[in-house]
DNA sequence: GTCTATACGGTGATAGAC
DNA sequence: GTCTATCACCGTATAGAC
């Protein structure tokens, strides 16, 4: 119990403060401040230090990401309604960190994937989570096998691109814009649908 | 003469970091190191120091960025050949640098937008340009006003999508299935094409 | 499990000579 | 314009007591 909190504290503050400043812009010390976990419990729980902190928590933030997705895809049958459910969710979520968080996994994917392993199979991982769930409903929507796979891989780079460009714009208008224009292209391009 | 030579390899090397380690994982003494430019002319050119070395190098990228999207999109007609042309050179680009490149806007962005003005206005202006010529090519392919101004919009985030899957993949396959997905889907959509 | 103290390197930045 | 020396600070990580 104890054991669990403590760990717990310290990853949920790992995963808010790099999801606003990245990687190297987020400091141990910084961690252990907001957690207001004990300052001795980091390196017990994690004695490969930052980088499997990090780890952990691009994994729990991937296993969020894919709940809400789930939760608001089960939610509708049709997958555009679905989505736009999800967008909206998205929306709020970046508007009410004042446009700083959002994109969880990209800023450490961008930052450390070309040093760690560990931290790159983990966001990788997650990515393939999301677009796995993407997928699913895009098949029982009637999208074929190969359009259902590449949509899922176009909506999920969507998702990123569009949560960047709305932090850049200090505004949530790009992510309705652009979940918008995806709900059109879905409706629009042919896809053996289930009439 | 000397005085430009040495600020642009600074800005390259400071660029070209940037673009792999993200903002905060780029030592100033690595960019002077890799840039073979004097140590003290960093300060010179830049007085008020990393930061407005990396707004510089963002909006350098940015520019290289534009330039690249028009050069291709003004050697086809069909805006859909012309954007097949760039993603084709985006996954060169991303290949050639062993998949750690990609995206130099992005990082930027996510680590910085909350802290600094200067370089969330870099990063905003950079991308506003790269969607005004996506804009203004959908135009002239028959889009309407509206459509387009917003299929930029997807198209520039699905850019940054694409470049942050295939580098957590360490491949191109993202870059490419995005470009043929992104092509599909032009075609598709209603957009008052002039055949 | 948690604490304190500390080692040690690297960071961005400045001052003053040349 | 450029160099060198130096600054104060912060980073991660470790050691050893409790």
């Amino acid at each position: 119990m104890t054991e669990r909190t403590a760990r717990q504290k310290i990853v949920d503050a790992a995963g808010a403060l790099m999801e606003k400043r990245g990687y190297h812009g987020t400091g141990l010390n910084e961690i252990i401040q907001v957690s207001q976990a004990p300052r001795g419990s980091l390196y017990y729980y994690f004695p490969a230090g930052k980088e499997e902190l990090a780890a952990a928590a691009a994994r729990q933030t991937g296993e969020m990401m894919v709940a809400y997705l789930e939760r608001d895809l089960e939610r509708h049958a049709d997958i555009v309604d679905g989505l736009m459910t999800f967008f909206t969710g998205l929306a709020d979520h970046v508007v009410s960190n004042n446009c700083q968080a959002g994109a969880p996994l990209a800023v450490i994917a961008l930052e450390t994937a070309g040093e760690s392993d560990r931290l790159r199979e983990a966001c990788r991982h997650a990515y393939q989570s999301v677009q796995a769930v993407l997928e699913r409903k895009l098949l029982g929507n009637g999208y074929t096998p190969d359009r259902s796979r590449d949509l899922a891989l176009l909506i999920s780079a969507a998702i990123e691109g569009a949560v960047i460009l709305a932090r850049v714009e200090q505004a949530a208008d790009p992510i309705r814009r652009i979940a918008a224009q995806l709900g059109a292209l879905l409706l629009a391009t042919p896809h053996c649908r289930i009439e």
